[in-house]
RNA sequence: CGGGGCGUAGCGUAGUCCGGUCAGCGCGCCUGCUUUGGGAGCAGGAGGUCGCAGGUUCGAAUCCUGCCGCCCCGACCA
């Protein structure tokens, strides 16, 4: 090139107007080098020390422009995604009236959870079946105007009683959510398979590995539904998951392939074991030297104000979940310890079936098991030589237990894997509940009117963003990879009162961003070769572009590819094709 | 809402038990000079109602009371 020094500041001066966002120097990118001391979980982390986000309040962040691009390209995987099945993008409003709300009777169902507005009778919007409908009513009159699908990407608002994990449980948060109206339920299966594929789709290209989980849909009030969750520690679900058959599901439902525990030939009758303060199954199997399986662990609930004794091998968990699904209809509780005595005689620890008096259950894993020790409700005494199918003939038996990692998978020959995970996106056959309650008819071949038949699909932007950092990080920075990677390529000028290096890298920004590529530019005068390196490192651009002026000297430059650290050294008239290569 | 922790400059923190040169340190920021391949050096400088409100005291970041805010665990969770 054959500029003049005066030309290239010129352009320097132009394309900053322009294109400021981009230069580091003066781009707003605040980056931390200290770990804020709110922030716990890696996306937490990174997200403030990147300068994406910052807090307003517990619950409520704000995107700065760095966080707000990603924030863009994935609302732009999904619309595009979303318009690939027929999706139609709405933008509703987040003021709602109270009125809707009360017609489905949700104002009650969400309780504290929504938003109210002081002094008129609006609520925040926490999620917009209600809006749909209301939308949908009379507007689509007849089965020929159906399937629908409707969506929009909106701020919602949930007065979560204790937000955390960053911006994945916020007070206010970014959600697609969409809608499909149909006419009979098969066409709903269409809908809903629809969207699973979108979903996939999705969540594939934005690079973030995840499951599907089949799950109730709890306050939404529909049939069946799927949660598409990601592994993490940050999770507030617990999941058993199979890498091998993909049988996944919340703890709270999941079963496993377990031992029963053995029946043997010959049957003790009972005998009192004397076991001074023992008190835990492990306590007890260390005193008499037996092993778990030997044992009957006792739990007392209250269950329609009666106590319930639940029966489990060793240390088997009780599934409060299971256990209410077992019981039926009614409040569970665990009893208070005070309440123990007065209904067994003993204090937990030395509680048994024998003599209990009131309902026993117990969990299939112990079904007509014999020879076993369980409490003799009498403190610091057990029994032994328990025969269930003899001493205890009108007991019940349920799955009561909780999985754990290392269990074989109900499905398959493998083992499961127990972990937390976050739920990122959620879709589910709502049928006609807000139909019904909003009216919301259309008029069939018989010119019969009937409740439009709706399905309800959601994912969480912010949870987006943020599995894909709890993803792809090290001890240096994020690691992004395309398509959302805020910049491909982070062009570092090493020193730029180096002339030759400003101006060389001036050439290379504009050249690199004349070939389509998204390039942020470190172009501030000051910062040190050493700040620019570990700058970029944090905020983790596919590729690094390094501009010194030794490599200069022999017209070459280094890239550094950010996934593996690997750095590579290239002539100037390289640089386009081997970037090209490497994207 | 229960349990625990915290609130001192933009960020990270010391000091609080034992009231009195304790308002200090690191990073960042501003000015100047030097420096530029892995978070530069020197010199000078700006910045704090010690979360808020009462109270005790001659005197409060420090002790007492109330409130607010934030984080973690739990409960809850569409």
């Amino acid at each position: 090139m054959n500029c003049s020094p005066l030309l290239v500041i010129l352009a320097l001066y132009l394309s900053n107007k322009i294109q400021s966002v981009m230069k580091l120097s003066s781009a707003f990118i605040p980056t931390l080098k200290e770990v804020p001391a709110d922030a716990v979980i890696p996306s937490h982390i990174l997200m403030l020390r990147t300068g994406m986000v910052r807090m307003l309040s517990a619950g409520i962040y704000s995107f700065l422009p760095l966080g707000y691009k990603v924030i863009k390209q994935i609302s732009e995987i999904i619309r595009e995604e979303m318009d690939e099945i027929g999706g139609q993008e709405f933008h509703l409003p987040g003021l709602n009236p109270k009125e809707i709300w009360e017609s489905t009777n949700r104002v009650e169902a969400f309780g504290d959870t929504m938003f109210h507005i002081k002094n008129r009778e609006y609520v925040l919007a926490p999620t917009h079946e209600e809006i749909m409908a209301f939308h949908a009513k009379g507007a689509l009159s007849s089965y020929k105007e159906l399937p629908q699908i409707w969506y929009q990407i909106q701020t919602k608002f949930r007065n979560e009683p204790r937000p955390r994990s960053g911006v994945i449980r916020g007070r206010q948060f970014l959600m697609k959510d969409a809608y499909s109206f149909d006419s009979t339920w098969e066409n709903l299966d269409k809908s809903y398979e629809l969207h699973d594929k979108a979903y996939r789709a999705i969540f594939d290209r934005c690079g973030i590995k995840y499951f599907v989980v089949g799950a109730s849909s709890g306050a939404m009030g529909g049939s069946k539904s799927e949660e598409f969750m990601v592994k993490s520690e940050a999770g507030e679900d617990t999941v058993a998951h199979c890498e091998s058959c993909n049988y996944a599901a919340n703890v709270e439902v999941a079963s496993s392939r377990i031992e029963a525990v053995n029946r043997s030939e010959e049957s003790k009758s009972n005998y009192e074991i004397s076991t001074p303060n023992v008190k835990s199954i492990d306590e007890l199997c260390a005193f008499l030297n037996i092993d778990e399986r030997q044992t009957a662990k006792s739990r007392v609930y209250m269950f329609k104000d009666k106590p319930v004794l639940v029966l489990m091998s060793g240390n088997d968990e009780v599934n409060e979940t299971k256990l209410g699904s077992a019981l039926g209809e009614g409040q569970v509780r665990p009893c208070h310890p005070e309440e123990l005595a007065d209904i067994t005689g003993a204090d937990a620890g030395s509680i048994g079936p024998i003599g209990f008096g009131h309902r026993i259950i117990a969990d299939n894993r112990l079904k007509d098991g014999n020879n076993l020790i369980s409490g003799a409700n009498k403190n610091d005494y057990h029994l032994g030589g328990i025969d269930f199918k003899r001493d205890l003939p009108e007991m019940e038996y349920f799955d009561l237990r909780t999985v754990e990692s290392g269990e074989g998978c109900p499905r398959c020959d493998a083992k499961l894997d127990v972990f937390r995970a976050i739920e990122l996106g959620h879709i589910f056959k709502l049928g006609t509940k807000y139909s019904d309650a909003l009216g919301v008819n259309f008029l069939d071949e018989n010119g019969k009117a009937q409740p439009i038949i709706m399905g309800s699909y959601g994912i969480g932007l912010e949870r987006v963003l943020a599995c894909y950092m709890e993803q792809n990080y090290d001890e240096r920075g994020v690691i992004w990879k395309k398509p959302l990677a805020p910049f491909d390529v982070h062009l570092i000028a090493l020193n730029m009162k180096n002339e030759t290096v400003a101006s060389k890298a001036a050439e290379m920004y504009d050249e690199l961003r004349k070939s389509g590529w998204q390039v942020l530019f470190d172009d501030r005068l000051d910062a040190s070769a050493g700040f620019k390196f570990n700058d970029a490192d944090l905020l983790g651009m596919p590729l690094q572009v390094v501009v010194g002026e030794k490599n200069l000297k022999e017209n070459m430059v280094e890239i550094k590819i950010r996934s593996t650290g690997e750095k590579i050294k290239i002539n100037l008239d390289e640089l386009i094709p081997k970037i090209k290569q490497l994207i």
